[in-house]
DNA sequence: CGATTTTTGTACTGTTCCGCATAATATAAT
DNA sequence: ATTATATTATGCGGAACAGTACAAAAATCG
Protein backbone atom coordinates (compact mmCIF):
# COMPACT_ATOMS: atom_id res chain seq x y z
CA UNK A 1 0.00 0.00 0.00
CA UNK A 2 2.00 2.92 1.63
CA UNK A 3 5.01 1.47 -0.32
CA UNK A 4 8.58 2.43 -1.16
CA UNK A 5 10.37 5.22 -2.36
CA UNK A 6 12.93 3.14 -2.35
CA UNK A 7 15.12 3.32 0.64
CA UNK A 8 18.94 3.41 0.36
CA UNK A 9 21.27 1.02 2.15
CA UNK A 10 21.28 -2.42 3.23
CA UNK A 11 17.51 -3.37 3.80
CA UNK A 12 16.65 -4.08 7.68
CA UNK A 13 16.73 -8.13 8.13
CA UNK A 14 14.14 -7.98 10.95
CA UNK A 15 10.50 -8.09 10.94
CA UNK A 16 9.78 -5.42 13.29
CA UNK A 17 6.25 -6.44 14.24
CA UNK A 18 7.53 -10.20 14.95
CA UNK A 19 10.56 -8.49 16.77
CA UNK A 20 8.14 -6.13 19.56
CA UNK A 21 6.01 -9.26 19.90
CA UNK A 22 9.02 -11.54 20.77
CA UNK A 23 10.40 -9.11 23.29
CA UNK A 24 7.23 -8.85 24.60
CA UNK A 25 6.42 -12.27 25.43
CA UNK A 26 10.35 -12.24 26.90
CA UNK A 27 8.95 -9.64 28.88
CA UNK A 28 5.95 -11.00 29.93
CA UNK A 29 7.55 -14.61 31.32
CA UNK A 30 10.61 -13.33 32.48
CA UNK A 31 9.65 -9.71 33.88
CA UNK A 32 11.04 -6.15 32.27
CA UNK A 33 14.02 -6.61 35.52
CA UNK A 34 15.21 -9.82 34.88
CA UNK A 35 14.99 -10.14 31.00
CA UNK A 36 18.50 -9.71 29.52
CA UNK A 37 18.90 -7.86 26.33
CA UNK A 38 20.65 -11.43 25.17
CA UNK A 39 17.33 -13.22 25.84
CA UNK A 40 15.32 -10.16 24.25
CA UNK A 41 17.60 -9.85 20.91
CA UNK A 42 17.34 -13.83 20.65
CA UNK A 43 14.09 -13.84 20.53
CA UNK A 44 13.39 -10.80 18.27
CA UNK A 45 16.18 -12.28 15.79
CA UNK A 46 18.44 -9.43 15.70
CA UNK A 47 21.52 -9.02 16.96
CA UNK A 48 21.97 -6.23 20.17
CA UNK A 49 23.23 -3.24 18.17
CA UNK A 50 20.30 -3.77 15.93
CA UNK A 51 18.00 -3.65 18.80
CA UNK A 52 19.25 -0.25 20.09
CA UNK A 53 19.71 1.26 16.56
CA UNK A 54 15.32 0.50 16.07
CA UNK A 55 14.20 0.30 19.69
CA UNK A 56 16.84 2.50 21.97
CA UNK A 57 17.28 0.92 25.77
CA UNK A 58 15.73 -1.22 27.38
CA UNK A 59 13.20 0.24 29.20
CA UNK A 60 12.21 2.28 25.69
CA UNK A 61 11.69 -1.14 24.32
CA UNK A 62 9.69 -2.17 26.82
CA UNK A 63 7.33 0.62 26.71
CA UNK A 64 6.62 0.13 23.20
CA UNK A 65 5.37 -3.50 23.81
CA UNK A 66 3.34 -2.54 26.44
CA UNK A 67 1.60 0.30 24.57
CA UNK A 68 0.97 -2.25 21.57
CA UNK A 69 -0.23 -4.78 24.26
CA UNK A 70 -2.64 -1.80 25.56
CA UNK A 71 -3.88 -0.95 22.15
CA UNK A 72 -4.40 -4.44 20.89
CA UNK A 73 -6.23 -5.16 24.20
CA UNK A 74 -8.33 -2.05 24.10
CA UNK A 75 -9.48 -2.78 20.18
CA UNK A 76 -10.72 -6.55 21.59
CA UNK A 77 -12.44 -5.12 24.17
CA UNK A 78 -14.20 -2.44 22.75
CA UNK A 79 -15.30 -5.10 19.98
CA UNK A 80 -16.12 -7.89 22.19
CA UNK A 81 -18.72 -5.09 24.08
CA UNK A 82 -20.28 -3.77 21.12
CA UNK A 83 -23.37 -2.31 22.43
CA UNK A 84 -25.69 -4.28 19.97
CA UNK A 85 -25.30 -7.27 21.82
CA UNK A 86 -26.85 -7.73 25.78
CA UNK A 87 -24.39 -6.49 28.22
CA UNK A 88 -24.02 -10.29 30.15
CA UNK A 89 -22.57 -11.51 27.17
CA UNK A 90 -20.57 -8.75 26.19
CA UNK A 91 -18.88 -8.99 29.75
CA UNK A 92 -18.69 -12.72 29.57
CA UNK A 93 -16.58 -12.66 26.16
CA UNK A 94 -14.50 -10.09 27.77
CA UNK A 95 -13.61 -12.01 30.88
CA UNK A 96 -13.95 -15.55 28.59
CA UNK A 97 -11.51 -14.05 26.51
CA UNK A 98 -9.22 -12.53 28.55
CA UNK A 99 -8.61 -15.99 30.68
CA UNK A 100 -8.07 -17.41 27.47
CA UNK A 101 -5.04 -14.98 27.58
CA UNK A 102 -3.77 -15.38 30.53
CA UNK A 103 -3.90 -19.02 30.85
CA UNK A 104 -2.78 -19.42 27.14
CA UNK A 105 0.86 -20.47 26.23
CA UNK A 106 2.59 -22.94 27.68
CA UNK A 107 2.89 -21.12 31.57
CA UNK A 108 -0.14 -19.66 32.62
CA UNK A 109 1.27 -16.24 32.52
CA UNK A 110 -1.64 -13.46 33.51
CA UNK A 111 -2.14 -10.13 31.77
CA UNK A 112 1.11 -8.84 30.37
CA UNK A 113 0.42 -5.00 31.53
CA UNK A 114 -0.79 -5.58 35.00
CA UNK A 115 1.89 -8.81 35.51
CA UNK A 116 5.19 -7.46 34.60
CA UNK A 117 4.53 -3.62 34.83
CA UNK A 118 2.91 -3.33 37.99
CA UNK A 119 6.07 -3.80 40.12
CA UNK A 120 8.04 -1.54 37.86
CA UNK A 121 5.62 1.33 38.70
CA UNK A 122 7.12 2.72 41.35
CA UNK A 123 11.15 3.14 40.18
CA UNK A 124 9.47 4.19 36.38
CA UNK A 125 7.25 7.50 35.74
CA UNK A 126 7.09 5.84 32.39
CA UNK A 127 5.88 2.76 33.13
CA UNK A 128 3.54 4.19 36.10
CA UNK A 129 2.08 6.53 33.08
CA UNK A 130 1.58 3.84 30.65
CA UNK A 131 0.45 1.50 33.45
CA UNK A 132 -2.25 3.97 35.14
CA UNK A 133 -3.42 5.48 31.85
CA UNK A 134 -3.96 2.09 30.46
CA UNK A 135 -6.11 0.94 33.52
CA UNK A 136 -8.06 4.31 33.06
CA UNK A 137 -8.37 3.64 29.38
CA UNK A 138 -10.29 -0.02 29.73
CA UNK A 139 -12.28 1.19 32.87
CA UNK A 140 -13.32 3.92 30.57
CA UNK A 141 -14.28 1.79 27.75
CA UNK A 142 -16.63 -0.65 30.43
CA UNK A 143 -18.23 2.50 32.06
CA UNK A 144 -19.21 3.63 28.37
CA UNK A 145 -21.09 0.39 28.10
CA UNK A 146 -22.78 0.57 31.25
CA UNK A 147 -24.10 4.00 31.07
CA UNK A 148 -25.19 2.72 27.54
CA UNK A 149 -26.80 -0.05 29.53
CA UNK A 150 -28.52 1.87 31.94
CA UNK A 151 -30.30 4.36 29.27
CA UNK A 152 -31.38 1.23 27.55
CA UNK A 153 -32.53 -0.03 30.44
CA UNK A 154 -30.94 -2.96 30.52
CA UNK A 155 -29.41 -2.05 34.34
CA UNK A 156 -31.66 -0.44 36.36
CA UNK A 157 -32.30 3.02 37.12
CA UNK A 158 -30.14 3.45 40.40
CA UNK A 159 -27.46 1.40 38.88
CA UNK A 160 -24.44 3.63 39.27
CA UNK A 161 -22.54 2.86 36.18
CA UNK A 162 -19.25 4.36 36.96
CA UNK A 163 -19.02 2.48 40.28
CA UNK A 164 -20.12 -0.76 38.54
CA UNK A 165 -16.99 -0.06 35.96
CA UNK A 166 -14.77 0.06 38.71
CA UNK A 167 -15.87 -3.11 39.99
CA UNK A 168 -16.13 -4.68 36.09
CA UNK A 169 -12.91 -3.70 36.00
CA UNK A 170 -11.37 -4.98 39.56
CA UNK A 171 -12.52 -8.49 38.42
CA UNK A 172 -10.21 -8.20 35.22
CA UNK A 173 -7.45 -7.22 37.77
CA UNK A 174 -7.73 -9.67 40.00
CA UNK A 175 -7.78 -12.20 36.99
CA UNK A 176 -4.84 -10.86 35.99
CA UNK A 177 -2.87 -11.73 38.98
CA UNK A 178 -5.12 -14.85 40.14
CA UNK A 179 -3.72 -16.22 36.63
CA UNK A 180 -0.32 -15.77 37.16
CA UNK A 181 -0.49 -16.77 40.89
CA UNK A 182 -1.08 -20.11 39.37
CA UNK A 183 -4.95 -20.42 40.18
CA UNK A 184 -6.48 -22.84 37.66
CA UNK A 185 -9.39 -21.88 35.05
CA UNK A 186 -12.37 -23.02 37.23
CA UNK A 187 -11.42 -20.94 39.83
CA UNK A 188 -11.07 -17.81 37.22
CA UNK A 189 -14.32 -18.63 35.76
CA UNK A 190 -15.94 -18.70 38.87
CA UNK A 191 -14.67 -15.55 39.84
CA UNK A 192 -16.15 -14.31 36.31
CA UNK A 193 -19.22 -15.18 36.89
CA UNK A 194 -19.42 -13.97 40.19
CA UNK A 195 -18.71 -10.85 39.19
CA UNK A 196 -21.14 -10.67 36.17
CA UNK A 197 -24.06 -11.40 38.06
CA UNK A 198 -23.14 -9.05 40.43
CA UNK A 199 -23.15 -6.24 38.12
CA UNK A 200 -26.28 -7.97 36.35
CA UNK A 201 -27.83 -7.38 39.55
CA UNK A 202 -28.35 -3.96 39.60
CA UNK B 1 10.10 -15.18 78.02
CA UNK B 2 12.03 -18.33 76.63
CA UNK B 3 15.61 -16.99 77.12
CA UNK B 4 18.92 -17.92 76.78
CA UNK B 5 20.51 -21.45 77.48
CA UNK B 6 23.15 -18.08 76.93
CA UNK B 7 24.46 -19.72 73.68
CA UNK B 8 28.16 -19.84 72.90
CA UNK B 9 29.78 -17.69 70.42
CA UNK B 10 29.83 -14.29 69.17
CA UNK B 11 26.21 -12.65 69.97
CA UNK B 12 24.77 -11.72 66.55
CA UNK B 13 24.88 -7.74 66.52
CA UNK B 14 21.22 -7.59 63.75
CA UNK B 15 17.85 -7.94 64.48
CA UNK B 16 16.25 -9.97 62.80
CA UNK B 17 13.01 -8.55 63.03
CA UNK B 18 14.22 -4.98 62.13
CA UNK B 19 16.24 -6.87 58.81
CA UNK B 20 13.63 -8.34 57.63
CA UNK B 21 11.66 -5.47 57.60
CA UNK B 22 14.62 -3.46 56.20
CA UNK B 23 14.75 -6.42 53.16
CA UNK B 24 10.98 -6.31 52.63
CA UNK B 25 10.84 -2.38 52.47
CA UNK B 26 13.88 -2.69 49.25
CA UNK B 27 11.71 -5.56 47.93
CA UNK B 28 8.47 -3.35 47.93
CA UNK B 29 9.90 -0.79 46.73
CA UNK B 30 12.29 -2.26 43.74
CA UNK B 31 11.13 -5.56 43.25
CA UNK B 32 12.90 -9.00 43.48
CA UNK B 33 14.92 -9.18 40.57
CA UNK B 34 15.83 -5.23 40.80
CA UNK B 35 17.02 -5.81 44.30
CA UNK B 36 20.77 -6.17 44.67
CA UNK B 37 22.21 -8.01 47.88
CA UNK B 38 24.74 -4.80 48.80
CA UNK B 39 20.91 -2.83 48.77
CA UNK B 40 19.09 -5.39 50.97
CA UNK B 41 22.28 -5.85 53.68
CA UNK B 42 22.68 -2.11 53.73
CA UNK B 43 19.19 -1.94 54.42
CA UNK B 44 19.06 -5.02 56.81
CA UNK B 45 21.89 -3.62 59.05
CA UNK B 46 24.30 -6.45 58.48
CA UNK B 47 26.50 -7.43 56.14
CA UNK B 48 26.47 -10.17 52.92
CA UNK B 49 27.97 -13.18 54.63
CA UNK B 50 25.61 -13.06 57.78
CA UNK B 51 22.28 -12.36 55.59
CA UNK B 52 23.45 -15.92 54.05
CA UNK B 53 24.47 -17.26 56.89
CA UNK B 54 20.63 -16.28 58.44
CA UNK B 55 18.70 -16.19 56.08
CA UNK B 56 19.63 -18.13 52.59
CA UNK B 57 20.18 -16.78 49.37
CA UNK B 58 18.32 -13.97 47.81
CA UNK B 59 14.91 -15.98 47.10
CA UNK B 60 14.44 -17.61 50.22
CA UNK B 61 14.88 -14.26 52.45
CA UNK B 62 12.21 -13.07 49.27
CA UNK B 63 10.00 -15.80 50.54
CA UNK B 64 10.53 -15.01 54.47
CA UNK B 65 9.70 -11.30 53.98
CA UNK B 66 6.30 -12.52 51.81
CA UNK B 67 5.61 -14.90 54.65
CA UNK B 68 5.87 -12.46 57.29
CA UNK B 69 3.49 -9.93 55.11
CA UNK B 70 1.25 -12.46 54.89
CA UNK B 71 1.16 -13.51 58.58
CA UNK B 72 0.63 -9.97 59.46
CA UNK B 73 -2.21 -9.11 56.98
CA UNK B 74 -4.08 -11.96 57.45
CA UNK B 75 -3.81 -10.83 61.38
CA UNK B 76 -5.40 -7.87 60.52
CA UNK B 77 -7.51 -8.89 58.14
CA UNK B 78 -9.10 -11.16 60.62
CA UNK B 79 -9.18 -8.41 63.15
CA UNK B 80 -11.33 -6.19 60.93
CA UNK B 81 -13.81 -8.40 60.10
CA UNK B 82 -14.83 -9.33 63.81
CA UNK B 83 -18.26 -10.52 63.62
CA UNK B 84 -19.52 -8.53 66.85
CA UNK B 85 -19.39 -5.32 63.97
CA UNK B 86 -21.10 -4.91 60.86
CA UNK B 87 -20.29 -6.40 57.96
CA UNK B 88 -20.54 -3.17 56.00
CA UNK B 89 -18.15 -1.72 58.56
CA UNK B 90 -15.49 -4.55 58.72
CA UNK B 91 -15.44 -4.25 54.74
CA UNK B 92 -15.07 -0.48 55.27
CA UNK B 93 -12.22 -0.96 57.70
CA UNK B 94 -10.45 -3.60 55.59
CA UNK B 95 -10.42 -1.47 52.62
CA UNK B 96 -9.53 1.90 54.49
CA UNK B 97 -6.98 -0.04 56.17
CA UNK B 98 -5.23 -1.37 52.43
CA UNK B 99 -5.62 1.96 51.22
CA UNK B 100 -3.67 3.58 54.00
CA UNK B 101 -0.36 1.04 53.93
CA UNK B 102 -0.78 0.73 49.94
CA UNK B 103 -0.30 4.76 49.87
CA UNK B 104 1.58 4.98 52.82
CA UNK B 105 4.71 6.11 52.91
CA UNK B 106 7.71 8.12 50.82
CA UNK B 107 6.24 6.60 47.71
CA UNK B 108 2.78 4.92 46.43
CA UNK B 109 4.33 1.17 47.03
CA UNK B 110 0.86 -0.58 46.81
CA UNK B 111 0.57 -4.54 48.31
CA UNK B 112 3.75 -5.81 49.20
CA UNK B 113 2.69 -9.38 47.52
CA UNK B 114 0.60 -8.56 44.80
CA UNK B 115 2.84 -5.29 43.60
CA UNK B 116 6.35 -7.45 43.94
CA UNK B 117 5.48 -11.48 43.73
CA UNK B 118 3.17 -11.40 40.68
CA UNK B 119 5.91 -10.82 38.28
CA UNK B 120 7.74 -13.69 39.87
CA UNK B 121 5.32 -16.08 39.92
CA UNK B 122 6.01 -17.43 36.66
CA UNK B 123 9.68 -18.15 36.81
CA UNK B 124 9.88 -19.52 40.62
CA UNK B 125 7.44 -21.88 41.86
CA UNK B 126 7.97 -21.25 45.68
CA UNK B 127 6.79 -17.49 44.83
CA UNK B 128 3.98 -18.69 43.09
CA UNK B 129 3.06 -21.02 45.86
CA UNK B 130 3.10 -18.51 48.30
CA UNK B 131 1.80 -16.09 46.30
CA UNK B 132 -1.33 -18.38 45.15
CA UNK B 133 -1.72 -19.68 48.87
CA UNK B 134 -2.18 -16.09 50.57
CA UNK B 135 -4.63 -14.82 48.27
CA UNK B 136 -6.37 -18.04 48.91
CA UNK B 137 -6.32 -17.90 52.77
CA UNK B 138 -7.08 -13.62 52.72
CA UNK B 139 -10.26 -14.82 50.13
CA UNK B 140 -10.96 -17.71 53.05
CA UNK B 141 -10.89 -15.25 55.68
CA UNK B 142 -13.51 -13.06 54.12
CA UNK B 143 -15.44 -16.15 52.93
CA UNK B 144 -16.22 -17.09 56.50
CA UNK B 145 -17.28 -13.28 57.48
CA UNK B 146 -19.81 -13.61 54.35
CA UNK B 147 -21.35 -17.01 55.64
CA UNK B 148 -21.69 -15.74 58.79
CA UNK B 149 -23.66 -12.81 57.29
CA UNK B 150 -25.76 -14.57 55.76
CA UNK B 151 -26.59 -16.98 58.60
CA UNK B 152 -27.39 -13.67 60.50
CA UNK B 153 -29.77 -12.06 57.94
CA UNK B 154 -27.07 -9.19 56.74
CA UNK B 155 -27.20 -10.72 53.52
CA UNK B 156 -30.13 -11.88 51.90
CA UNK B 157 -30.76 -15.84 51.61
CA UNK B 158 -30.26 -15.71 47.68
CA UNK B 159 -26.73 -14.22 48.61
CA UNK B 160 -23.50 -16.33 47.55
CA UNK B 161 -20.93 -15.66 50.18
CA UNK B 162 -18.45 -17.64 48.08
CA UNK B 163 -18.98 -15.37 44.84
CA UNK B 164 -19.41 -12.79 46.55
CA UNK B 165 -16.08 -13.05 49.17
CA UNK B 166 -14.21 -13.87 45.07
CA UNK B 167 -15.72 -10.21 44.60
CA UNK B 168 -14.41 -8.60 47.86
CA UNK B 169 -11.05 -9.89 46.89
CA UNK B 170 -11.06 -8.79 43.42
CA UNK B 171 -11.52 -5.30 45.53
CA UNK B 172 -8.19 -6.00 47.26
CA UNK B 173 -6.35 -7.07 44.10
CA UNK B 174 -7.55 -3.64 42.25
CA UNK B 175 -6.66 -1.62 44.82
CA UNK B 176 -3.52 -2.99 45.21
CA UNK B 177 -2.39 -2.72 41.58
CA UNK B 178 -3.89 0.66 41.31
CA UNK B 179 -2.08 1.69 44.03
CA UNK B 180 1.19 1.48 42.94
CA UNK B 181 -0.02 2.11 39.24
CA UNK B 182 -0.12 5.75 40.98
CA UNK B 183 -4.22 6.14 41.21
CA UNK B 184 -5.21 8.63 43.59
CA UNK B 185 -6.62 8.46 47.06
CA UNK B 186 -10.47 9.57 45.66
CA UNK B 187 -10.10 6.86 43.01
CA UNK B 188 -9.14 3.73 45.08
CA UNK B 189 -11.83 5.37 47.97
CA UNK B 190 -14.46 4.98 45.01
CA UNK B 191 -13.45 1.75 44.21
CA UNK B 192 -13.91 0.71 47.87
CA UNK B 193 -16.97 2.30 48.36
CA UNK B 194 -18.70 0.65 45.10
CA UNK B 195 -17.88 -2.74 46.08
CA UNK B 196 -19.23 -2.27 49.40
CA UNK B 197 -22.13 -0.73 48.40
CA UNK B 198 -22.51 -4.24 45.81
CA UNK B 199 -21.63 -6.49 47.62
CA UNK B 200 -24.19 -5.70 50.55
CA UNK B 201 -26.76 -5.06 48.50
CA UNK B 202 -26.89 -8.72 48.11
C1' DC C 1 31.86 0.48 -11.69
C1' DG C 2 32.58 3.49 -7.70
C1' DA C 3 30.43 6.23 -4.04
C1' DT C 4 27.02 6.52 -0.49
C1' DT C 5 23.95 4.93 2.87
C1' DT C 6 22.01 1.87 6.12
C1' DT C 7 22.03 -2.34 8.61
C1' DT C 8 24.51 -6.32 10.36
C1' DG C 9 27.78 -8.90 13.15
C1' DT C 10 31.72 -9.19 16.22
C1' DA C 11 34.03 -7.86 19.86
C1' DC C 12 34.95 -4.92 23.57
C1' DT C 13 34.53 -2.02 27.99
C1' DG C 14 33.43 -0.99 32.42
C1' DT C 15 30.15 -2.12 35.78
C1' DT C 16 27.40 -4.79 38.71
C1' DC C 17 26.19 -8.84 40.63
C1' DC C 18 25.92 -13.19 43.55
C1' DG C 19 27.93 -16.20 46.45
C1' DC C 20 31.82 -17.60 49.20
C1' DA C 21 36.63 -18.03 51.29
C1' DT C 22 39.20 -16.36 54.82
C1' DA C 23 40.52 -13.96 58.73
C1' DA C 24 39.34 -11.17 62.73
C1' DT C 25 36.31 -10.63 66.77
C1' DA C 26 33.43 -11.62 70.68
C1' DT C 27 31.29 -14.67 73.78
C1' DA C 28 30.86 -19.18 76.67
C1' DA C 29 32.82 -23.45 78.43
C1' DT C 30 36.80 -25.72 80.48
C1' DA D 1 44.27 -18.45 80.45
C1' DT D 2 43.00 -21.60 76.87
C1' DT D 3 39.85 -23.78 73.88
C1' DA D 4 35.61 -24.04 71.34
C1' DT D 5 31.99 -21.79 68.99
C1' DA D 6 29.44 -18.43 66.48
C1' DT D 7 29.23 -14.13 64.27
C1' DT D 8 31.35 -10.12 61.86
C1' DA D 9 34.18 -7.94 58.38
C1' DT D 10 37.05 -7.68 54.29
C1' DG D 11 37.59 -8.81 49.98
C1' DC D 12 37.82 -11.78 46.04
C1' DG D 13 36.46 -14.50 41.68
C1' DG D 14 33.88 -15.67 38.01
C1' DA D 15 29.80 -14.68 35.56
C1' DA D 16 26.38 -11.78 33.58
C1' DC D 17 25.05 -7.47 32.25
C1' DA D 18 23.97 -2.92 29.45
C1' DG D 19 25.46 -0.33 26.09
C1' DT D 20 28.79 0.89 22.19
C1' DA D 21 32.76 1.09 18.68
C1' DC D 22 34.07 -0.56 14.47
C1' DA D 23 34.37 -2.97 10.40
C1' DA D 24 32.02 -6.01 7.03
C1' DA D 25 27.92 -6.53 4.15
C1' DA D 26 24.06 -5.27 1.19
C1' DA D 27 21.42 -2.27 -0.98
C1' DT D 28 20.66 2.33 -4.05
C1' DC D 29 22.42 6.28 -6.70
C1' DG D 30 25.49 8.62 -9.90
Amino acid sequence: MTDEPKKRGRPPAYDPDRALSGARDVFWQTGYAASSLDELSAAMAMNRPSVYGAFGDKEALYLKTLERYRDDSLGALHAALDPTRPLREGLATVYAKSIEIYLGGPAARGCFLIGTATVEAVGSAAVRDVLRDSLRAFERVIADRLKLAKRSGELGARADPAALALVASAIMHSLAVRARAGDKRPTLEALAQAGIDLICSQ
